[in-house]
DNA sequence: AGGCCGATGTGAATGGTTTCACAGGCTTTG
DNA sequence: CAAAGCCTGTGAAACCATTCACATCGGCCT
């Protein structure tokens, strides 16, 4: 973050900010935020562009800051000591991240680096805190950030405990496309990249999507997966062990 | 809950809840809670005893409660359709759960059950929320309690997805006698337990903790582990896959 | 004491994943 | 436009955890 070659300038200008920011605006944590307030937190925000691939912050950083993704994707993984690394989320425009170090002072609990090209805006800490004590709405708004957090990590324990490979992968898919309703039932998202995601080597993600994709169950293109038939991943999520045939 | 038999009778009398809820009052989460604030905390709470094995709350059920352990372990625990089943947290006298569907008013994560006799206050969302809105220091309490359970979640996804069998027992067992610590490195579980803690099967389990004791890392006994070696345990899982010989 | 049941301890066979080793394909970049 | 580099596609062998099938050991209840 501190690294990061600043393309543009950190914006004074309100126009441009409220231009950039109406991405943020919209965001369900936000939206119902009065405009005074919305301002006011945007005057803490500091403005950045980053390149693909360039490290946000690592686990274990003291973590004095949020931040937004106003535009790009930013990879949220964990590495382990023998080169295995695990990616447990993606960040996407609109949405924002590093809530937990920020709100409770600790170290961050994993690493992020710019999955895209990105701009972001970062709000530090000594500002942000004193302003979330003032706006219990703010508070609220931040408990249910937390809530769905929590609620999608759970998840994730949840698959990688109780599912065999067919399992994991299949709700991994079905919750990317989810996500990416808007785009259609096209998951833009290489097969290294979701093998990380589910805890499994690329080559076993491979023989399984090839599999599913004989049968018309989804169709693989570059850097891409289709879910054509995302009732039958759900049917084989819900029945446990079995990978479908 | 519903279906518990009330063997004591939920207790209106303040000496009693007062006695009861020192337990609570020690708490992090309520330690600097100012008194009148907690004394109308307790108002809402309603107390309940229940046999082990007593179903709290199903996952997908609505959640419309907050509850704290008064005495005794609440297993939080989540089972797939084929019959495995995985244990997520073991709460102990003095935590509360439930916090999650109780901020955001959506269905219980997981499954609730009593795993040893115990003694339960329990909270109703409409009276709480509110409350909690008034109250910013305890808002941000539960902000707090919400980062706290993120980063547990978090780790477990980390261990689980990063780590082998033997790092992953090595490091919950590490967990588990930190937690215990005033007992000494004695944990009372049998491995039956740890197995679905760590998701494999109790076979696994065994073979790798005698593989330990055998080496004078752990020392098993009738339905506890005594840890011996926890540096030995923690370099295992610092130096990533590898069982440590 | 006797009996039952839950917890522990093992071994052999099975099976699913990883590892390893390549071969094309598509994109990007100089 | 060519080379380089990431992404995909596959097969064979090795490995590790599961499954299954028992045997033993403690406690607890009657």
């Amino acid at each position: 973050m501190t690294g990061a070659p600043p393309i543009e300038r950190t914006a004074g200008a309100p126009s441009f900010t409220n231009n950039k920011l109406s991405v943020l605006r919209k965001h369900p944590y936000f939206a119902d935020l009065e405009p005074e307030a919305f301002d006011q937190l945007c005057r803490y925000a500091k403005h950045t562009t980053l390149k693909r691939g360039t490290t946000i912050f690592s686990k274990g950083d003291p973590g004095t800051s949020l931040i937004a993704v106003i535009s790009g994707t930013v990879k949220i993984s964990i590495s382990s000591p023998d080169g295995r690394n695990a990616i447990l989320n993606l960040i996407e425009a609109g949405e924002i991240f590093g809530e937990i170090a920020l709100l409770d002072g600790l170290s961050r609990t994993a690493d992020a680096t710019a999955n895209t090209n990105c701009e972001l805006f970062v709000i530090d800490r000594r500002e942000f805190i004193p302003f979330v004590r003032s706006q219990p709405t703010l508070a609220m708004k931040f408990i249910e950030l937390l809530c769905a957090r929590l609620r999608w990590t759970s998840d994730q324990v949840e698959q990688v405990i109780l599912q065999d490979l067919p399992g994991r992968l299949a709700s991994a898919l079905l919750r990317l496309s989810d996500k990416h309703k808007p785009q259609g039932r096209t998951i833009s998202i290489t097969q290294q990249e979701i093998s990380e995601m589910v805890g499994m080597t690329r080559e076993s993600i491979n023989k399984q999507l090839r599999a599913w994709a004989t049968r018309g169950w989804v169709r693989l293109e570059h850097g891409a997966i289709v879910v054509l038939k995302p009732e039958s991943l759900q049917a084989l999520v819900d029945a446990g062990a079995d990978d479908g045939e």
